[in-house]
DNA sequence: TTTCAATTTTAGACATAACTAAAATAATAA
DNA sequence: TTATTATTTTAGTTATGTCTAAAATTGAAA
């Protein structure tokens, strides 16, 4: 098993490579992580003696086959945990991720396997992003913010970007919740306002409404 | 907020002090914590310093008001777990505890507090153990063995001592769980043997059974 | 009351995972 | 192509929590 402290360096490699396709830099990595890029250099050897990480000095980390599984476990882990606090503990959407962190790191397959199988095996957590599985399969995420949408386009809301709770309520009192289909009926392109239609009611939304959007086609 | 190891000793100590009231012995939390004496020593010095338990050297440790509250807090967040695993993810009673060891030290009030809302403020965990509440208070434990009771005298189960398969799937199959209603009927002395009733079926125990059967009268 | 055994503490060492400061390498500009 | 800057690595230190071996203290038996 690995530590709480090599799982986050995992997962951190996994989100910046997802980023810019090619090996991530030793800074990079340090940004993330927020620590020092000479944390980072003696993780990253220890990593690499695992076969987690292939590490080339000055060359930058790539994750190795195992290290991408085992970054895809813990983020499965993260995902599913979010999906519990939110449906089954009512959770505001803003304070899961906090508390998913430190449960990301609970050693149990059977655990999570269990959950997932309460919660109904749920594709996409609260932010839209897709739940990898047991094998570490993950979806092509095909998300999009709502502003980058054509009129007469449509899709189901699958995430939200920002957490704040005053646009929360707005949601909340415009029925947008996660899986509510979402359709452009105009769009001004003088100010990314629009006109969308959410159950059978239409109304105007304004560009940083939209922004703060994901929407699965 | 205080590390996975200072929690650990915390509750060890609690553990050991309700067994034996007075001050315990570092060979006694090293036995409990399978470490060594010599780690003992260097940590309930770090305790004291942190107000946790009241140590002079050569003279045994106990909890201060501090340190007690804080051990029940932990014992609070790991007995609502393993009401949770069991409960609501059907996992067994064997299988419970290692994962609730790890998930007590989940740091998060808020989340402990809407769990035990979920789950509906259970009194007790699956071993019969009392839940102490959110401000540390926790039920004077009055749970005898079945064993221990005598002819006419009943009381609800409460909780197992032995966790093994084969005697789980034995109260399965003869209707016996958590908050059943157990009356003593009749007692044999020579061998300890019982008939007792439960719902309104009669039947036979050994004495073997009536040992792993913790009551609450 | 002295002696011996058990318990407990101290001293020094090790692994993990972080840090700072300095050295080495790579990338960019002149 | 050389000089400068940015990035990365190395070397040495620190804190936590553990360990072993040796010293100190306590308690029990002779």
């Amino acid at each position: 098993m690995y530590s709480k402290s090599e799982e986050n360096y995992l997962k951190a490699i996994y989100h910046l490579e997802s980023i810019a396709k090619h090996g991530v830099s030793t800074n990079g990595i340090a940004g993330e992580m927020e620590t020092k890029p000479s944390s980072v250099t003696d993780m990253v050897k220890k990593l690499a003696d695992k076969g987690l990480v292939n590490y080339v000095k000055y060359q930058g980390t790539t994750l190795t086959e195992k290290g991408k599984k085992t970054a895809l476990g813990i983020i499965r882990k993260h995902r599913i945990w979010e999906v519990f606090l939110l449906e089954t503990l009512d959770f505001q959407w803003d304070e899961v991720h906090e508390i998913a962190e430190q449960l990301e790191h609970i050693k149990s397959e059977e655990l999570i396997n269990r959950l997932d199988t309460f919660l109904g095996n749920p594709q996409y957590d609260p932010h839209g992003d897709p739940i990898p599985d047991k094998n570490g399969n993950i979806k092509r995420l095909e998300k999009k913010l709502l502003s980058e949408l054509n009129k007469k386009e449509q899709g189901i809301l699958v995430g939200v970007k920002e957490t704040n709770t005053d646009f929360l309520k707005y949601l909340d009192k415009r029925r947008i919740a996660i899986g509510t289909p979402i359709k452009v009926i105009g769009k001004e392109f003088f100010d990314g306002s629009m006109i969308i239609q959410v159950q059978k009611e239409q109304f105007f939304i304004s560009k940083k409404i939209a922004e703060n959007l994901f929407i699965h086609i």
